[in-house]
DNA sequence: TGTTATTGTGGAACCGGTTCCAGTGTTAGT
DNA sequence: ACTAACACTGGAACCGGTTCCACAATAACA
């Protein structure tokens, strides 16, 4: 049997409420006794049990992430900022891995049985309406990661300027003196309805607005995620009478995809073609990949911050930070045509 | 305030004990009265605390995963077993990443004080004697996944044969005939003294000696693991003047980086050099890598699986599952100077 | 010196389950 | 008809913390 605050208690002639006020660093207890305490604990080797604690405060010091396909690269890394930032805390992690629509309702429901977390990481997941509301109307603390979406306002986040991003991306290559870009991307509409391969189109498409060059719907492609898919769609816009000059894609995932197309066709990268990818995974730096870095890490890390502090003040009103992105210009870019 | 057990009992007009044996389906309830609590139940929607749960049960029904390195392809998909398997279960799973000596001790300490975790799953980390002990002797159910040492016998474990997995590489390379065989893994000693790399050059080591062939120590390079410097150890191998014509490597992302090395300086592969990775990550498939496959994600299931069978019954002797390897064969192999 | 704050302390009550024990009602056995 | 065995059931006690309230001892004040 383990040793309890009473066993402490007991052995340094003390009660168990002051045992439990040193444990707590209250001040109210004299430095002679809080000296005592302290020795006893040390010598029984005691460390109070969590659960008591938990129960007897009412709260799971946990909380759950919700993140779709946590396989790939930007959700491991952004689940890593959120592990890491926890392993200081008194916080435990539950992570809900989340590959159908099935199972993101099954972790919803799971969650909002109320008493079983203290706090919801909802990652790059866009949710109905009504699940938000379920969350507001239970009063369960709530940050959204990674989702652009305007009808978010009222709710705590953390998001990337995806449409930004994109247009960064783009204006780079027309600065170079592309006129023809390809983009590739997830499908704009999907059952998860994620945001991002919307958002980087809206700032590829704005930035030829800007420039007053055409969109041509025959250099948007878009399909599954993954890399080999990728380079399927870039096999085929390669093969168009009228090439792109430089393709920007949604994930550096998918610009491998295209690099491998590339090399498949004899292209070489960047004199033939130019590739710009999306999220600066580790990868990308090994392959000279140029590509538009979000702050994947940071973006779980301020996700965990934000959330603790909606835990510890429910009145916050809800407060949203844009990370920045970034193009990093590698090996992968240059002017067309250039030798 | 949320609902409890007596507002349950008070509602069915029946004590709480009744309703607590409902929940836990203890036969002793008529169904009758079983009937009258699970409409009651329904009607408030009413869901136990887990928390009060465990503290009366006084066991914790969460387990640990030590991990290092998380994010590497190879142990994202352990934990995705892991995680689907434990997710329907009441278990919940708290995730220590170890990237450094200190965070694997911090890791340690945390778990080893008890009532914290009903179990741990130690995953491809070799520990010191001293400290498997201390699990032995406080009776912490452990399950070590992925850890080839001989000292582990009365330990319970899911592990991969990863010198017979080592050797079935080599051989194959072997009978397509090749004689000048490379090898390129992590350092053989590491702060953590991870055995993967070892073991694999023993299996690397076993088909040479079988088939006569001497191995040569300029044909064996490592380096930190990752992409990239397995890239440079392949460039400094392949400039050998008498070069290798296969590769093997330790793992598939050190596959990629010899892959990248070859194409550097002009080596067709298969044709002129035949690489075979280790692990068949998702990627392997993609990039059609000869890789040997290892069952990640069933490593990870069988391991909680193994756990959750401890758990439920101390006394049960150690088990030692090994899991099988399968060399896949794909386009980066084949008979050397074939064209 | 008597009165009022102030500081420190002990322990009951509580968090919301589980379990055990005692007790009631029913059925079976003789 | 009386007792034994059995099936159900109610609720106290418990798990191990926190917190609040009552109270004692000391300090501050008039």
């Amino acid at each position: 049997m383990a040793i309890t605050i009473r066993d402490v208690a007991k052995k340094a002639g003390v009660g168990l409420g002051t045992v439990s006020r040193v444990l707590n660093q209250s001040p109210q207890v004299s430095d002679a006794t809080r000296q005592r305490v302290l020795e006893v604990i040390d010598e029984l080797d005691f460390s109070p049990n969590p659960i008591a604690r938990r129960l007897s405060l009412g709260k799971t010091h946990t909380i759950a992430a919700i993140v779709p396909f946590f396989t790939r690269p930007a959700a491991v890394e952004r689940l890593r900022g959120v592990a890491n930032t926890l392993a200081s805390t008194e916080y435990d992690l539950i992570v809900f891995n989340v590959e159908t629509p099935d199972s993101r309702d099954a972790a919803l429901n799971e969650l909002v049985r109320r008493e079983r977390v203290d706090g919801v990481l909802l990652i790059s997941l866009p949710l109905a309406e009504a699940d938000l509301e379920r969350f507001k109307k239970l009063g369960i603390p709530l940050v959204i990661i990674d989702v652009n979406e305007l009808s978010l306002n009222g709710f705590n986040q953390i998001l990337v300027d995806d449409i930004a991003g994109g247009q960064k991306a783009v204006e780079y290559l027309i600065e170079l003196g592309h006129q023809r870009i390809g983009y590739i991307s997830d499908p704009l509409e999907d059952p998860f309805h994620f945001t991002a391969s919307r958002a980087r189109f809206e700032g590829y498409c704005r930035a030829h607005n800007n420039a007053g060059i055409p969109v041509l719907p025959e250099l948007h492609r878009h399909g599954e995620h993954g890399r080999y898919e990728a380079r399927s769609l870039a096999e085929e816009m390669l093969s168009l009478p009228e090439r792109p000059t430089a393709i920007f894609t949604a994930s550096d995932t998918q610009a491998i995809g295209v690099l491998e197309a590339a090399r498949e066709r004899g292209f070489r990268v960047p004199q033939d073609l130019s590739v710009i990818g999306y999220d600066d995974i580790e990868l990308a730096e090994h392959l000279g990949l140029t590509t538009i870095q979000q702050l994947l890490f940071e973006s779980g890390q301020k996700g965990v911050e934000l959330l603790l502090a909606v835990i510890a003040d429910a009145e916050r009103r809800p407060a949203s930070e844009i990370l920045p992105t970034e193009l990093v210009i590698r090996n992968t870019s240059s002017a067309p045509g250039v030798d």
